[in-house]
DNA sequence: GACATAATGTACATATATGTCAATAAATTG
DNA sequence: CAATTTATTGACATATATGTACATTATGTC
């Protein structure tokens, strides 16, 4: 599908000489809908922000479309991944479990939300893109649900606790608040409580805020 | 702001003998929104549906912006006055009030959540909208809150629980599922039970089964 | 340093959008 | 029915985007 990448996989991020590379409009692309929605992913503005003629993306790709492809493509490749491998990481405790999927809504290199909500803004034009969402979150409620079952919650409350927990997320992406860390570490404890039904140990609070008190989880 | 719209406020849904009017290429660039995103809400191609030439858009509005302007309204009527009503509605238990708020989740002439995710979407390219959408969250996430206050959480708690609910319902519009009422209807008890941490009494979740069932809160 | 290849740039043809203006037509009112 | 207001239209000027063809330049290699 997206062939025009794999062009120049081997010299991609390195110095090759040239200015511009598949990976460099790519790019461009991906800062572009994070920070503004497909609409705004256009070859004439793109090539302006990389001082390039805008013919020259042609040598890359196809068309605009074959960029949008490749776009769609890096979203999948970094958000479904890890929150599946998130849910199904090794835990003792229903809590624990949760504080495992909670690293992904606060390491942006396990999840990246912005991305996220761009993706799904831009469903509302492409009915192809609103499917590979669909196939998304099926996939990732199924993982969280699994991880509910595997603690002995019967099937039924196993799937509203993995919505809740899912649908909670999804919804604070698209609240975009700026909150820091800290006040969302304020929080955590109680959100436990909320998705488990069940106070969360100090110990397994104490492992998750090690993790995430450090820089560098930005 | 949307002077243009008083210009014809009388005669404006009644058959007033001309074809166009202001609310005519208005309700025509909510379709238009809610069904593709606001990129999709452009003049010529609003013209050719309502087979008007393009040009007497202007008699109406000033210029595009002023149509958005007019449509940005049209949201903040509809979706925020209901659901801080519905938090403020009576009830005698938090599960009562809790199925009070989810009124507006079912019924569309309460909270319209199409629109709703067309305009979220619409923020990422218009930092006005972005700020009228961070208004209304702060508005209705307080209600909820105070929703939980008046039935004995603490502060903190009743912050979280808010946030939660309000999340949910958030993240449940941007997967616009399309769940009939009868899956939705299964799953409130234990949505009232994770959101309020106790379970709620059979004849409150029969009155509001009651309001639901019936055809007509479509 | 000649050569092929990779990348860039200019010119062209085309599509779609915006908004203004002046000419017209349709409804309402006196 | 004439006058006035309200609405519709086509022509014009402009902006921004897309993609193709062809000429040109840069880069690494033999």
């Amino acid at each position: 599908m997206s062939s025009a990448l794999d062009k120049t996989n081997a010299e991609t991020s390195a110095g090759s000489g040239w200015r511009g590379s598949a990976d460099l409009w790519l790019q461009a692309a991906y800062d572009t809908v994070v920070e503004t929605g497909v609409d705004a992913v256009r070859i004439q503005p793109l090539a302006k922000k990389l001082k390039l003629s805008r013919t020259s993306f042609y040598w890359f790709f196809k068309d605009r479309d074959e960029l949008l492809n490749a776009l769609l493509q890096k979203w999948r490749d970094k958000n479904s991944g890890n929150l599946v491998a998130q849910s199904q990481a090794y835990a003792e405790t229903i809590a624990e479990a949760i504080l495992n999927v909670f690293d992904c809504w606060l390491n942006q290199d396990l999840f990246d939300s912005q991305f996220e909500f761009a993706v799904r803004s831009w469903a509302l034009q492409s009915a192809e893109v609103a499917e590979q969402i669909g196939l998304a979150d099926e996939a990732r409620l199924e993982a969280l649900r699994q991880m509910f079952i595997r603690f002995g919650y019967e099937p039924l409350k196993a799937d509203v606790r993995a919505r809740t927990i899912y649908l909670t997320q999804i919804g604070y992406i698209s609240m975009k608040s700026d909150e820091d860390i800290s006040t969302r570490l304020q929080r955590i404890s109680d959100y436990v409580e909320i998705f488990t039904g069940q106070t969360p140990e100090p110990r397994e609070l104490e492992r998750f805020y090690a993790r995430h008190k450090q820089a560098g989880d930005d």
